[in-house]
DNA sequence: TTGTAGGCGTTATCAG
DNA sequence: CTGATAACGCCTACAA
């Protein structure tokens, strides 16, 4: 079939390892040299990658773990990371729809011997397990995973102060019936956010309700189904504070179908900050994520641990978050 | 490092092609496979997918080359990809941000050896140039991409009809001055639309104006930019036709900063009915494109030629658009 | 069922 | 500079 490096050394008559040279770069006679690009050229020939990994120990690709792909925070991550991927010279790898830590172990298995490093994004990992199944010394960068101590490079945000901002906020603006819709409570981060919420309800004098909690999954459609779910309650929230710009949007959209307007008869608020919001109308008032910034960071450090090798130190990193006040929540100004 | 078959086998006292034999699922006696596991466990074994494949010729991967990876058609398509790759076992090796012919083969040569197959997007690229310098034999799916003739699988959209028919529709709503913004114009997709626009708009007695079309580059700003320039034209139009919702929805923020109404004042129409559009504000009117089962249709073509091998036909698909009125063109029922 | 031997396509080492 | 030769980690006859 493709032609072979072999193939190349035959027609050209020159040896293998001559050829071999002469692809990596080594020093090659002039005469040689054009026998070879000619032989090349003829044979349309490409050095297989996996033989040359098998020898080198170097892929040039790095995978990437995703729990899912869709919507625009997964798709700015991952362009964040492949950004910085490219520019260096490196591939990716991508498997998504890991959840489970089983398919999880599963897939970093099968990438052995074809990666050179990995980005896992589980947002409900469990370390030990990963440790025990993990192939010797490969590196790694969590990034949104929880995990204590300091066995791995990490990146998250800061979850539980984003939270605590956006919702002071609104107990600022003079709400006190501020609903909240989750995403699945056994997620660390959601727990981070929920913890946020409640702090600085309680901070504001404001006691937590569970009428005022709907459990959600991140995805547009429960953000709908949460918002109609909390509007039957006898108490009326007059805000609400969706734990991602998805299921904000998802409850804009239900609200919309209700006749009722926002800002003025209802707040909304989100979290990532993805880029559709700042479109939507009204502009969403959401918590900032430098989700793009952070795909890049989470490949950079990622690539260093590659470079330095056994030398690398290990780190966790925390990304501040920003308050983004649009006009959702009432009192932005117009953008 | 890692522990290789050979460290297993030693442990577990068997030879190597038992323990191989019993990673690829062939008969081992229970004795053994027990002592086998038992070394699997203890030196924490994962064979190495680049030998693996070297000898099998089989990677189980699949490359997908994209011109960019930002905005929601992107992210859609790569989403199919993806899903049919994941359910079939397969993983997808990504490189985007290739525009250039030559980026193209680079990527291409790099991916060999450690592809099954491929999937290129890449709206303008020279079919011939691609054959010359494409490996042997590897199965080819292009998507998005202009080839004359037979000589690869092909899916594409049919661009010219959903132009025509949304360029109809406004036309038939009465308006006459019917704006255009464009992507790059030596894409062969944004000269099917534009010639979609201007047989609509002759078949409707209208004549196509120059100054009521700016050329873009299918991203938000490009279409804020071109929102600016085309309401300076003496006869400012009645109504903007972006030819994808990335650019419209850039488009109705300028026009939102100008304070004109949509669709009131104007009316703004886009192409691909990304996700983001019908959480628009009006939901945007726009050319229905299946983008996530193209993708889907797409990873199942580039699999099915791969099983098939020699035996497989080619085809080229042409996916059929579909119209959504929305609110923005100024005669959608509320959504 | 088991083990021995050879090879997949490249690179790396080391005498010429 | 050049060309044997030995890996790299795994699979697959083949013979036992």
């Amino acid at each position: 079939m493709a032609a072979t490096i072999k193939d190349v050394a035959k027609e050209s008559g020159v040896s293998v390892s001559t050829v071999s040279r002469w692809l990596t770069g080594g020093p090659v006679s002039t005469h040689k040299r054009e026998k070879i690009q000619l032989a090349v050229q003829k044979l349309n020939f490409v050095s297989n990658g996996a033989a040359r990994s098998l020898v080198t120990k170097k892929t040039y690709t790095l995978g990437v773990l995703l729990p899912d792909m869709y919507g625009g925070f997964y798709s700015e991550i991952l362009r964040g990371l492949d950004q910085t991927a490219q520019e260096r010279g490196y591939h990716l790898l991508v498997s998504s729809s890991h959840n489970e830590q089983r398919e999880i172990v599963r897939a970093i298995q099968a990438m052995q011997g074809r990666v050179d490093g990995l980005v896992v994004m589980s947002p409900d990992i469990d370390a030990a397990s990963l440790q025990s199944n993990l192939p010797a010394r490969l590196p790694i960068v969590l990034l949104n995973c929880y995990v204590e101590g300091d066995a791995y490079d990490s990146i998250n945000v800061d979850n539980y102060g984003g939270a605590y901002s956006i919702v002071r906020h609104l107990t600022r603006l003079g709400h006190r019936r501020i609903a909240l819709i989750t995403g699945s409570l056994v997620n660390h981060e959601v727990r981070e956010r929920l913890r946020g919420y409640e702090d600085a309800l309680r901070d504001a004098g404001i006691e937590v309700a569970s009428s005022m909690r709907y459990v959600g999954d991140f995805n547009e459609p429960s953000g709908h189904r949460g918002a109609l779910e909390l509007l039957h309650t006898p108490e009326r929230p007059t805000a609400i504070f969706a734990m991602n710009d998805g299921m904000a949007i998802g409850a804009m959209a239900a609200l919309r179908t209700l006749g009722l307007r926002v800002p003025e008869e209802i707040a909304i608020v989100g979290f990532d900050d993805i880029p559709t919001s700042q479109y939507l109308e009204p502009p969403l008032t959401s918590v900032h994520v430098p989700i793009f910034e952070m795909g890049q960071r989470a490949m950079e450090r990622l690539l260093m641990a590659i470079q330095e090798a056994n030398a690398h130190i290990r780190r966790q990193e925390k990304f501040p978050t920003s308050l983004v006040i649009r006009r959702s929540c009432g009192v932005g100004q117009r953008s």
